[in-house]
DNA sequence: CCAGACGTTGTT
DNA sequence: GTCTGG
DNA sequence: CCAGACGTTGTT
DNA sequence: GTCTGG
């Protein structure tokens, strides 16, 4: 799963590490929720062109928007054969940028389900393997939208989920961005468990649950609140 | 044939 | 409980 | 993902 | 649009 995620990287920053042919149009983020605008990076004419896509993918066939609130994620394990899904993966794969993602666990003694905080040590930005798609209303607007592709997790998250989303390395990009007739199996391939080396999981703040925070105040942990010890949580795989 | 679904996660 | 909105 | 609504008639 | 269920 992943439901939130943070992109607090600069603009400039995003065009090195991504090789971008312009500036994309964006803030820091530290709460990116579902129907929100979010950065994609797609290939076109051979250059990863950025974009800001409506999360939740939205098939051209769909009567309404309505649907991709249920669509912010994608089973990589069938992806290949959902007709929701289906031609989105053969046909319209990209990179959605982030440098932090939150989990919710169950809270103690029936409480409030904890948000978990995961990022790279450096905070330095990777890539979710996404899917994108166009629709169009009945009034003629086109709206593009996008899903992130989910995974069975690696050992570190297991501890915590189910799922996790799928985390792309860098000498990947390439191949997912690619639209050659590489075997649809290839492609799968790459839809596997990220490696947990230089990740951290932090308990935060539940101000994060809120869809409309936004800011820092989504990282803080109140310090009048006694959390679970957060050495409980530190990886340093 | 037509009608109806088409999706994910977790359920405190 | 279930759906919608962010 | 979580938060918040979830309904109708008629009008202070 | 495409697939499943009846």
């Amino acid at each position: 799963m992943c439901g939130r995620f943070t992109l607090r990287a600069n603009p400039a920053e995003l065009v090195e590490i991504f090789e971008l042919t312009r500036l994309p149009e964006i803030s820091p983020r530290y709460n990116i929720a579902p129907t929100q605008p979010v950065l994609v990076v797609r290939l076109d004419r051979g250059f990863r062109v950025p974009s800001l896509l409506r999360w939740g993918l939205v098939p051209h066939w769909a009567k309404d928007l309505s649907i991709g609130a249920r669509a912010i994620n994608a089973r990589s394990e069938t992806v290949h054969e959902k007709p929701m899904f289906r031609q989105a993966f053969e046909r319209r794969r990209c990179l959605i940028p982030a440098d932090g993602y939150y989990e919710w666990i169950p809270g103690e003694e029936g409480g409030k389900r904890q948000p978990l905080f995961h990022h790279l040590a450096d905070d330095r930005p990777f890539a979710f393997a996404g899917l994108w798609d166009s629709w169009d209303s009945l009034e003629g607007e086109t709206v593009e939208t996008c899903t992130i592709l989910t995974t069975t997790p690696n050992d570190v998250v297991a501890q915590f989920h189910d799922r996790m989303p799928v985390i792309l390395p860098e000498d990947h990009w390439t191949t997912w961005l690619s639209s050659s007739e590489s075997s649809g199996a290839d492609i799968r391939g790459l839809l596997v468990p990220a490696d947990p080396t230089g990740w951290k999981i932090t308990p935060v703040g539940f101000a994060v649950n809120r869809a409309t925070c936004e800011g820092p105040v989504c990282l803080s942990v109140p310090s009048n609140t006694p959390q679970t010890p957060p050495g409980q949580f530190n990886f340093d795989a």
